[in-house]
DNA sequence: CATGAATGAGTGTTCATTCAT
DNA sequence: AATGAATGAACACTCATTCAT
């Protein structure tokens, strides 16, 4: 029952949002009361937390599987990183959709807890940046914290236009964005 | 007094969202009443109409001034929307951080009229980087669709984390992400 | 202006009612100001007691007009009082509707006033039904107050079906409604 | 609590009228608060619905317990019906007038519902004159339609001045108007 | 485990009225 | 004679939460 709760209120929080979406629009659709919501939450703010918590632990878990490959190059971890966050959005749409959006309904203490955790992948891809610069693989003179908003931007902001099921293909939309991350768009004359 | 109210709700939907934002807060702190802000605004929802038009027209205005300067090659029009749309959050921050969060509080019919606009701002992008395309200052093989989301990600996602009196300037964040955009990341070996 | 203001609220208050109806609809619909009304009208009230006023008076005087004709037997006088009622909703239809359903809407001491003369209309009918039992017009068995709420049923009650443009014309319901109070419905066997 | 609201409504309607009562005037009564309405009623206007339904379903219930009865000839069939309406009156007054009183302010969906209705009992008194007409109980040169307005103006409008515990006795006025509508009231000189 | 009745604070909105100009 | 800005009290309605059963 928290499972079908957790998973119908994903559903409405990412087609209605948070605040329009009601208890008993979350009740309603399950066929329960709102006594059963309140028996496994103890506050609507709680449900959105453990929305958050799913979603950010598994990224992280997922992330740090890559990270710690040491067979992986510096360029193909950073690659796979991508990979893992675009496709987050084809496979856990509705959550990703949600986590992006709804955080600011959280209390702040729960804020600073999400905040870490996002702020942890973030640092992650920074340093598989500057290990590249060291080893050469990238070029020296980046800024890594800037860089990894960069990589971030492009696959954050993807939620908010790409269609999982539309035109393009997601390990399309990987490859083109590692492409113009690594390589750039200019053509260049030497 | 229209101007006023418009500019202290950008101020609070900002600082606490649309949806947690009541017009009581919104007259509260003005010192006037509820009265006069339905004397301004016919409802809630036509103030945030009217702050998301003001904010695409302007900026749909002035890109519409790059795109037709003749002077300019394709790669420095790009360059130019990049520090326009950047410029904008250090500019009117507030305001960009409202128009990428709370449209969707607008209507269907109202979305659709921003919608329409903002598509309008990426097909601008889209056709000046077919342009470089065919002059030969881009890549050939670039798919100017995603190519242009990825600039977009780029500058929009920014309101999510760039704080303009933080340490880096808006100006050293466009050529950076200039940077990235037509160079990328790698080393090159040759 | 005052006329006006008088002839449109009196439209829009049998189309809406007058709560319904709003001092914003009326100066709206003349394209004047709530500021103007004012000037003319100290409250709404006040309006729809001139309303009132006006309706009741004008009935009042037409119908002593009739009651004070000695030429006319106790039959005709009734038979033109049914008729003068009935006319009434054809010729003044709005004003009537918004008289016999929005005078809840005034002061007691309001209602005291127009009531009063109201009753002067129902006591002028009972008047000459007794005076038509006493010299052998009517039947001498009658009770003239129940009478008379019969009559001014009849008439009052038309205001909600009488449609003064549909198929039945005004002429033809007072000689239909004539024959009803005087003769009945029932086929006399002797 | 249902049943309490509701007849609290019917109460307060009446005395107030709709609009001048407030959800706020019916829970104070009551001593509940407003959530309590609305978990009873999802708006005012479908209180007001279920009184109408309630009032209208009763009585075309009983009417048409009436009509079937084969051993009532046309006259007494009438007779009855005037009886129920007026009685109706005197035992559910309150509700009878806020029937007849605060239909508008349905949707007009709802008016479509309750007018059918209305129109239903309207069309059974019709019926029941035909068949007077047809075997020589009533005149047989009478407009049905019009008598059954005239019928229906008598009963309908009594509850604007009936008062039941007034002087005059519901069985009496029952009788007097069957009296006057059946023989009329002109004295006959034969 | 789950229900259903009840709460109470809050929300967006309406509107008759006032008043300086 | 008319305007337009402002008021403030009221209104219908919502909703997260509580709690006895």
């Amino acid at each position: 029952m928290k499972k079908k709760i957790t998973e119908k209120s994903i559903e409405l929080f990412e087609k209605k949002g948070f605040t329009q979406t009601s208890i008993q629009d979350i009740v309603d659709e399950l066929e329960v009361t709102k006594g059963t919501f309140y028996y496994y939450f103890s506050s609507k703010e709680q449900l959105l937390m453990a929305i958050h918590l799913e979603y950010i632990d598994d990224l992280l878990e997922r992330q740090e599987k890559i990270m710690k490959d040491e067979r992986k190059s510096s360029v193909e971890k950073i690659r796979n990183v991508i990979a893992l966050l675009i496709n987050d959005i084809k496979d856990k749409g509705p959550s990703g959709r949600v986590f992006f959006r709804e955080i600011r309904h959280l209390s702040n203490h729960n804020i600073g807890i999400i905040k870490k955790k996002r702020n942890q992948i973030r640092l992650n891809i920074e340093k598989v940046i500057r290990t590249g610069m060291d080893n050469g693989e990238l070029r020296p003179n980046l800024k890594p914290d800037i860089i990894t908003f960069a990589i971030l931007s492009l696959t954050n902001y993807s939620y908010q236009w790409f269609k999982p099921n539309g035109e393009i293909h997601s390990d399309e939309l990987v490859q083109i964005y590692a492409d113009v991350i690594f390589n750039g768009i200019m053509e260049k004359n030497d």
